[in-house]
RNA sequence: GUCGCCUUGGUCAAGUGGUCAAGACGCAGCCCUCUCACGGCUGAAUCAGGGGUUCGACUCCCCUAGGCGAUACCA
């Protein structure tokens, strides 16, 4: 068989040589050790949780060695194209503080590995295609799905492992007239690896008795990885001309000379099939990283991976929506993808992300499950970190986006400032604020659009007495008393009306007393705040001001 | 079905043959306290099961189970 004559056939117009593109793309040239790694989301312009956990890994080890993260559009399947994804892409991941160096942009491509779009690469696959083809490592497949369903068949029947393969790749040798004859006819085909593989010897039920050849790669986070090599003869391109992701994959990252390639564990199954690809092609392997999957409990209680469709905290939008801050979002990323990083943030509560040595080998391999009670609990200290005035910008920005019920707060920026800094000073810092839902709910009493009263007064206080308690209040109340001298007035009021004056007293001699001064200040709390919990009720009247204090009380 | 990966408390996890099996979140209780929050203290709670190897196994080997994934001209 001549190789040369079928490739010919098969790519006439292609003139271009494979040794071109390499001297096109030649080694980079960056620092000892530094790490070229990319993303290469489809063009659907939906990126979840997943991406976002993915994309730090990617980045962190990109710029933590002075190398180059890019992104790469992988759009070879036409039909998930949306439009203006590439800058939903990049402004959302932007958002979390993951910029890129080079790669699609939606005003064209930076850097000089492109182009980054693969539907724009066709020549550049067709031409490392037209080389395999020569070199007798790939060949044409006119076979239709009909005859591929009957293969499959066949061998279900016998138990053998399904797919194009071995004595089942029909069109492995076709002879070269017979090629021709099929094109003249206009029958379409794909172009199938040929594989040097072998499968597994299996008995009449599918055991193997004989196992296949093994390869054995080292991941950078799960180590040595043990896997029986590739025999299938993979669709590299499709009948479109099109590649699949295997052969766009293994082309990109030599070309656009990736150093370490992270994605999903969900391609580790084909690892042995880009393997192939590699030693076919003869270039060197990247470092391979298999991240973990998030992971979600279900209603039954296991464990399933994250879908878009059943998990509304997938995507990012629900995040932005709820008002998360991108830094906890971020710091709570981090927490599961370096086991040490929490331990690192506590003894550097101050320092930047970016101080932290984020490796591959502290990665887990095993699917963490999201955890949004950890996430809140991260957002209070991350929050309690940003300046009370930073806090409004990003509040009020998200608010107008996301919440417009809550922009009319943020038009007195004094205010809600002093508000958004209330008890935050303190040596012992309150952790109140979590997110722009929750904070807009937390603060809202502080405005009379959103005040309204949630709770009703304590049991141990009688209708009657709250109202002598708010009037004998308003009585004695004077603004500027500090915080000492206020308080003493409510213990007094407590007496003078048969409450404790220490919650202690009420505790050990319960039936001497109505209650004590706690429910009696909680009256006022109530009448103040509308709710029966809130932080310092002196701060908060010294915020809210003499008149709407008075305006409450009433 | 077959193949691959994974398996320490409710969750995230440290651990690499000898530990009373860290820590964090959450939960419970106590303390502080005008409520809540913060903070402090205490507590309940884990090595999936079964075989080996070994003086000794969470750590090494095998089997089973469960979970997840792949099995596409999707990525």
């Amino acid at each position: 068989m001549d190789y040369e004559k079928l490739a010919q056939l098969l790519f006439p117009h292609m003139d271009k040589l494979p040794e071109g593109y390499e001297a096109m793309y030649p080694e980079r040239n960056l620092p000892e050790g530094a790490k070229v790694t990319r993303l290469g989301p489809s063009p659907t312009g939906f990126i979840h949780l997943g991406n976002l956990y993915g994309a730090f890994v990617d980045e962190r080890l990109a710029h933590q060695s002075q190398g180059v993260f890019y992104l790469r559009i992988e759009d070879t399947d036409d039909k998930r194209y949306v439009e203006g994804a590439v800058e939903t892409v990049i402004d959302s991941l932007k958002f979390f503080g993951i910029s890129f160096d080079e790669g699609a942009t939606k005003d064209g491509d930076i850097g000089s590995y492109g182009d980054y779009t693969q539907s724009r690469r066709g020549e550049i696959y067709q031409c490392f295609a037209k080389k395999l083809v020569s070199e007798g490592k790939a060949y044409p497949c006119f076979l239709t799905e009909e005859e591929i369903a009957e293969i499959r068949v066949s061998q279900e029947a016998e138990k053998k492992t399904p797919g194009i393969y071995g004595e089942f790749a029909k069109c492995r040798d076709m002879p070269f007239e017979d090629v021709e004859n099929a094109l003249a006819e206009g029958r379409t085909y794909v172009l199938r690896l040929k594989s040097g593989g072998k499968d597994a010897v299996r008995d009449e039920n599918g055991k193997e008795i004989v196992e296949a050849k093994k390869i054995s790669i080292e991941d950078g986070i799960r180590g040595r990885l043990t896997m029986p090599e590739n025999f299938m003869d993979t669709v590299i391109l499709k009948a479109t001309g099109m590649p699949t992701y295997h052969f766009a994959h293994v082309v990109d990252d030599h070309l656009m000379r990736t150093t370490h390639v992270i994605r999903g564990a969900e391609w580790l199954s084909s690892l042995p099939t880009h393997v192939e690809l590699f030693e076919k092609m003869g270039w060197e392997l990247p470092v391979y990283c298999h991240t973990a999957q998030l992971m979600k409990l279900d209603e039954n209680g296991n464990k399933r991976k994250l879908s878009k469709r059943e998990d509304p905290e997938l995507a990012l939008t629900y995040y932005r929506r709820q008002g998360y801050h991108p830094s906890a979002v971020r710091e709570y990323l981090l927490t599961i993808l370096n086991s040490n990083f929490e331990e690192w943030r506590m003894e550097n509560p101050k320092a930047s992300v970016d101080e932290f040595k984020f490796t591959t080998e502290k990665m887990s391999s095993s699917g963490a499950l999201f955890d949004l009670n950890k996430l809140n609990d991260i957002s209070k200290d991350v929050l309690l970190k940003i300046s009370a005035e930073e806090l409004y910008e990003f509040l009020k920005d998200w608010a107008y986006e996301f919440a417009p019920e809550f922009s009319d707060m943020f038009e007195d920026k004094a205010y809600m400032v002093k508000i958004l800094d209330l008890g935050r000073k303190e040596g012992k810092p309150r952790k109140d604020l979590i997110y722009g839902v929750q904070i807009m709910n937390f603060v809202s009493y502080f405005f009379d659009n959103h005040f309204k009263v949630e709770d009703k007064i304590p049991a141990e206080v009688s209708e009657e007495d709250a109202g002598q308690i708010l009037s004998k209040y308003i009585e004695s109340y004077n603004h500027g008393d500090d915080q000492s001298q206020w308080f003493d007035k409510i213990r007094e009021i407590a007496i003078s009306m048969g409450y404790a004056a220490k919650p202690k007293d009420f505790k050990k001699h319960p039936d001497e007393y109505k209650g004590h001064v706690g429910h009696v200040s909680t009256v006022i709390r109530i009448s103040l705040t509308g709710r029966s919990q809130s932080p310092d009720i002196w701060e908060i009247q010294q915020i809210l001001g003499e008149d709407a204090v008075r305006r409450r009380l009433r």
